[in-house]
DNA sequence: CGCGCTCCTGACCAAAGAGGTCAGGAAAGT
DNA sequence: ACTTTCCTGACCTCTTTGGTCAGGAGCGCG
């Protein structure tokens, strides 16, 4: 249930990317930009790439741009292109399991758990992301009383 | 973003427990009823219990119990128990992280996603589980049209 | 008491994933 | 031709995942 560094990497470049006011952007101002790792972070692009999210161009005046409008490529998008899908539950989808005996409702909330991922994941778009404008949905959880608090 | 074979199998040895009428139940019953390898089990029965979850008797009429009503426990204790924290971020919890530039805003979508996960992992016991009377946000999560879809 | 039952604990293990680095190749521009 | 920048695969270390194995410690019973 984390989040890891490749998927956070990758949101963050491609807020960069959001953000850019034209041209293709290199790798290294985007690396520069958000403290990545250059290498590492090139891999990362190559996925995005290979998952139409971004595309990119070599040479003197290359770089990189997104594939689409910022305010059509979700979150969700970019940790699936990374990470794979989201809310698996031992490498199956939840829908795909069998649950037995009194673990039977277990199932739905794992549907639950993705469903409600989903709901924040696939609402917030980088146009959101690097307004700042975020959907109500997040509004309203980050405003619970709770929800900065570890446990 | 995926769920552990073990906080699965965490989750499923409890909802047994919640379900046992009475006396200590053997980790052999449980392992065979959920069909799942037994000296693995063990391992995990031993977090639950330095986590306060469960109790445990050794001997003849041994076995394992619920330290609480089934109603006062929750499907997140039980991860956080064999997992650790729900939600980290390159394993630093996600009010710790600092982002800078166009990514300032990232941390409140990641906040969001706790959030979101806590919603449906608080408010789930095991008595909620094996009743299969789930609360109404999961309810009404897993009723949305594409809660059952793979993307 | 002795004995079997069951949990308790640490050591170990193989395979995969996380988080990178390195070296070189291939296109684009000038 | 040459530089720039992306593209790709190989490699590397460390941790995690999902287990297994061997033995020890406490509990109950005859």
């Amino acid at each position: 249930m984390r989040v890891s560094a490749k998927a956070d990497y990758a949101v963050r470049a491609a807020a960069e990317l959001a953000a850019a006011e034209e041209g293709p952007i290199k790798g290294e101002r985007l690396a520069a930009a958000q403290d990545i790792p250059l290498q590492f972070l090139e891999h990362i692009l190559l996925e995005l790439k290979h998952n139409g999210i971004v595309r990119a161009r070599r040479g003197a005046k290359g770089g990189y741009w997104l594939a689409k409008p910022a305010d059509e490529v979700t979150v969700a998008e970019i940790i699936r292109a990374v990470e794979g899908p989201i809310a698996h539950v031992q490498s199956s989808p939840p829908e795909a399991i069998e649950y037995s005996g009194n673990a039977e409702h277990l199932q739905e909330v794992w549907i639950a758990v993705r469903a409600s991922l989903r709901s924040v994941l696939e609402e917030v778009t980088l146009a959101d992301l690097v307004s700042g404008e975020l959907p109500s949905v997040v509004n309203e959880l980050v405003a619970t009383p709770d929800a900065w608090l570890a446990r």
